[in-house]
DNA sequence: CTCATAACGGGACTCCAGTTTCGTTAATTG
DNA sequence: CAATTAACGAAACTGGAGTCCCGTTATGAG
């Protein structure tokens, strides 16, 4: 059987393959936050991950394509949700959940160098596509809940009002030096269920 | 006179020095634009400006730099507010012209690269946040109108009003591979007048 | 207009990110 | 358990990004 066409690590994928994935993973992590998307050598993400830079050319090639593997594994670690019974309530949870995780240094750094590697290339931006797509979906059904309670109006795009929590967040880590504090994340949540409620949302 | 210690470009901004700089920054923008943050290197750049890439080397030295440059550059042309009379056509106004630019081609992609540049370096990321700054100053006052029009309770904080027209424009562009549309633009308006006029952006 | 030198630019040079080679280890199959 | 070969990894290699040197151009001062 050849196997001149399939991509590494597809054929044989157990014990030291997926041993050096999450190991490649992890360190490729660790360097994403400490050192950002630009100054990023593969050599330096294999000495961490203690594999052999071969490896990490072979099954990966290049950051972004690296990065792209590393979103499909953030996505697989999904939160589960709160429930708290009303729409302000359960988008202020959403709201305290991104900013708590935008604000916390490691993870910050993380996702803006992230964000930065899909800007790059097309494969990556499908990957962070994804990976929000997840956690939007996921939290989507409390918007819909609050619409069969009566506190939104019929025919809202609950996605819409979802991003709409997340969107002043990212906007101000990535467009301003503030910091990311409980208060802005109330605010987006409070934002987010005012204009969700006045039908700003509606499907066009 | 020694200048060991003086920037190159700043005893004799004149002529040659400013030609050059318009053209590495033209080249810089279209090189942005065309090949993304990533794979962009200062070689290619000082050929599209047809200027010695030694010269790159010495005014920029780095790719973020350089783009730091440019974002003071892209600071300084700046667009005139229009003014409808009413908050939500002034809103919609400033979210057409974020939607515009968004969506062309050439604009979208170079604003990525610069975000993208800003995730790397703290100089690069002042810049961006001083290009933002510049930009909702400029819209502000249409709020502070709507204040004083009654149509927005006193104490809210004007400029995250206008940063919230622009963030789910900018989240849409690099979280989903949606188009940005004039309907996006319309409910990004919307939404934030709205939670504006329900006092979701009171000063905490 | 003249002079001093700031700033530019071609070309040689260096160094390391990324590739290639080939021997070693261990995952899978029967 | 033995055989096959997928996947790994050390070491040598290479190309081009970034640096250095030094002669040339032209700015700004007097």
């Amino acid at each position: 059987m050849r196997s001149e066409d399939a991509e590494p690590g597809t054929i044989r994928p157990g014990g030291r393959t997926a041993r050096v994935r999450s190991a490649v993973l992890q360190a490729a992590g660790d360097a994403l936050a400490e050192h950002g998307f630009a100054q990023l050598d593969l050599a330096d993400i294999a000495r961490r991950a203690e594999v052999g830079k071969t490896t990490v050319y072979r099954r990966w090639g290049t950051v972004t394509s690296l990065v792209a593997d590393l979103l499909v594994d953030m996505a697989e670690q999904s939160l589960p949700r709160t429930e708290t019974g009303s729409l302000l309530g359960d988008l202020k949870a959403n709201a305290r959940l991104v900013q708590r995780t935008l604000a916390d240094p490691r993870q910050g750094a993380l996702f803006k160098a992230v964000i930065a590697a899909a800007t790059c290339e097309a494969k990556t931006a499908e990957a962070l596509h994804t990976f929000y797509d997840i956690r939007v979906k996921e939290w989507a059904p409390c918007v819909q809940q609050a619409i069969e309670r009566g506190e939104v109006p019929e025919g809202t795009d609950v996605q819409e009002v979802i991003r709409a929590v997340s969107a002043p967040l990212y906007y101000r880590l990535l467009t301003t030096g503030d910091r990311l504090d409980e208060a802005a994340a109330d605010q987006a949540a409070e934002a987010a269920a005012a204009a969700a409620r006045a039908g700003a949302y509606l499907r066009g």
